[in-house]
DNA sequence: GTACGATTCAGACAGACGTTTGAATCACTC
DNA sequence: GAGTGATTCAAACGTCTGTCTGAATCGTAC
């Protein structure tokens, strides 16, 4: 404990550009292992597997960024009842804004973004894991801010803020070709404020005529 | 060409389905052409390689559904001047219900919603292959039902509702668990339904007052 | 019924994978 | 400075990967 653990965040560290820039199973632990400058064997002495690196990688980031979040909603808790636009930037601001400087901050949204789509069961676990608290307090908090919406209806559209906004993390090259690079994705305080103008409009639409969520479970 | 063409497709259905599950770096070819029930060499002979047999399977869906979204672009459009509810339900129609049966479409949806989040450079690729036209149309028929936006701003905001759609398709279950069944994202008309009105409701929302687009490129 | 191009097949190829070993090296206590 | 537990190291394990080969089989035209 008290001595050097550098080589436990040499690997985390190379992880966590390389699963972000390649997905967790396009990169091997010799690829690793070689980029984090460490013996191959270093891998399975302090983590055990390759799974258990995945899972302390994504850990790293995302318990701080969701401690952040919730953190957040209590200041403005503490305010008073919150605006939508509020809540929805306390959603995603520390999402989008984390880490310090630029290129650090963009493998980071990528590497969050992409827990979203790992098929591998491990990560989904994972993801309930870390995130089930978090969405249990915001569903909470915008129902206050949007009583006319069921339960249902908020959860569904809080996956649709949460959906925009993985999908704006992870394909930030898209958009920038997109947009011929008059958008970048890079520029959090743009994005961010684009994001809170469209997805708290969003979150106030009306519910639509079609009885929303009526039906029982279906194979 | 007159011939049976069983063998390729039997590679293809099964690919999708497998793919569409576990994504495709974790589906080995002697896995799927087990799957198929056919010759592990077949997929070389009919294909050349794994990453042709990727292409195709993607190909193959992504054509078709992206006909039918510019189709139902003509159909608005030769009725006038299309609303912004219509021109998404154009947009996003087309890739929740493409598919008739329910586990089919379900298949097909996560496996359309994959080629975003799978970071291999050739799908990349293929992906701007199939959807720039796609991009391009939408774009000028959204400005057009939507003036006070500049265009980077329609390009942005198409862009969010893509990302929740894709999220929508792609994460069924962790929403099916959130929303303890009450919301199954497999009932595709309550799904349109409410994508539809959060979506149209985000398009139109005001601009935000941070200058969102005017910063040049950043390395 | 035989000849031929198209297709299928079992088997092997080299390389990469995650994992394990056992000895060598390190940091530190007494 | 001998001893000890933590850490690093090169090397190898068996398995799996995508790809390729050459012979066997098929459908069909003559």
């Amino acid at each position: 404990m008290s001595g050097r653990a550098a080589t436990k965040d040499l690997v985390l560290d190379a992880a966590e550009a390389l699963f972000s820039a390649k997905g967790v199973d396009g990169v091997s632990l010799r690829t690793l292992t070689k980029e984090a400058g460490v013996n191959l064997a270093a891998v399975h002495y302090h983590f055990g597997s390759k799974e258990e690196v995945v899972k302390a990688v994504f850990a790293r980031r995302i318990r701080p960024m969701n401690r952040e979040r919730l953190a957040m909603l209590d200041a403005l808790e503490d305010r008073g009842r919150p605006e939508v636009e509020e809540i929805v930037t306390a959603l995603v601001a520390p999402a989008l804004r984390l880490a310090g400087d630029s290129p650090a901050r963009q493998r980071f949204m990528r590497l969050c973004a992409r827990l979203y789509s790992e098929p591998a069961e491990y990560l989904q676990q994972l993801y309930m894991e870390e995130f089930s608290q978090v969405i249990d307090r915001f569903e909470r908090v915008f129902r206050s801010a949007l009583p006319s919406l069921s339960r249902a209806e908020v959860r569904r559209r809080m996956h649709f803020v949460v959906g925009l906004l993985v999908h704006t993390m992870l394909n930030s090259a898209p958009v920038r070709r997109w947009t011929s690079g008059a958008c970048d994705p890079a520029d959090a305080e743009s994005t961010l404020a684009a994001i809170v103008s469209f997805a708290a409009a969003g979150m106030r639409a009306p519910v639509p005529d079609t009885p929303d969520c009526v039906r029982g479970g279906v194979t």
